[in-house]
DNA sequence: TCTAACTATTTAGCACTGCTAACGAATTAT
DNA sequence: ATAATTCGTTAGCAGTGCTAAATAGTTAGA
């Protein structure tokens, strides 16, 4: 993995051991590793018929509770036009339904229907046990680091997205 | 955080505190901020006017030298003829060259061409630019603990596809 | 009040990326 | 020689991201 480091840097002309080439490094494999990981998440996602962005809007919906189109674009950070296209896919499946504010005529409300509920948990417990599978020799220990790694893109995104 | 883990136990009905909780809480969080993460870093790759997949594949072949579409599928983990699609933008855009193997006719051979890797190279540091500004306050500490986790990830991944 | 400006969502159209099925071409085995 | 296998491509489908433009509702101002 040094020697990896080492090449890299070689080939690329960047000072070994430099802090410079030890983040491109993080930023290149953390980057891989989420390609990675998504391809391989996809099999479950394919046997849930439901593509990774519906999935993930589904959560958000689920444990968020009901919002508007613009929020949970917000929640997901994606545009409001792919968000309008995901929904609808989400309703098509009868996962979400949806109804216009009230309040505001031009909002809508999406809401996670039961059999939408049902089908995040059972998305969720296959994808465990995918990932348990996988995982298998993975240490309680490192969990812990995984854990710890994603709360740190999760708010390192969710900060650099404000500044965009 | 901990807060968040009994709402989701609670309301999913696991036990709280168990490893499958746990394990369920860890997938669940990896995978949301993988998808946040490429959703982030695809703003990067929208100025390199190049797709995840082509750079990641180019990746491979800068790193890892010439090889076969084959081969170049395997390493990526899709099948070949998304790669094949995937080889043909790259080579539309002169980031890599095919030739056909010399001793077996049906093989080819992709190679990485002087701008392909100038542009990853580019595309390196622009993504390091991009997550520098936003991995700011993360402590160097912390970054070990994302390269820890981008391994581990990426053995597990690599492990779990040949299972399947 | 009536209109202008703003906001929320949708539609249309483009690009990229994943898949399976089916095909052609080259190689290997019988 | 023929059959089976292997490698790559093409065709066609679905999903997901974007911007630009249309639509409809709301708010602010003259």
């Amino acid at each position: 993995m040094l020697a990896m480091l080492s090449v890299r840097d070689a080939k690329l002309g960047h000072m070994p051991g430099s802090k410079e080439s030890f983040r491109l490094e993080v930023a290149d494999r953390l980057h891989s590793a989420a390609i990675h990981l998504l391809r391989h998440a996809r099999k479950q996602d394919v046997l849930a018929r439901q593509g990774p962005a519906r999935l993930s809007a589904l959560s958000v919906l689920v444990f968020g509770g009901p919002m508007a189109l613009g929020q949970l674009a917000a929640a997901e950070q994606v545009k409001a036009p792919t968000m309008s296209r995901i929904v609808a896919g989400l309703k098509r499946s009868g996962l979400a339904r949806i109804e216009t504010d009230s309040k505001d005529g031009r909002r809508i409300r999406v809401t996670a229907t039961a059999k939408g509920k049902k089908l995040l948990q059972q998305a969720r417990v296959r994808r465990i046990r995918l990932l348990a599978e996988t995982l298998r020799e993975v240490q309680d220990a490192e969990l812990d680091t995984l854990l710890r790694a994603a709360e740190l893109i999760e708010s390192a995104v969710r900060q650099g997205a404000g500044k965009k």
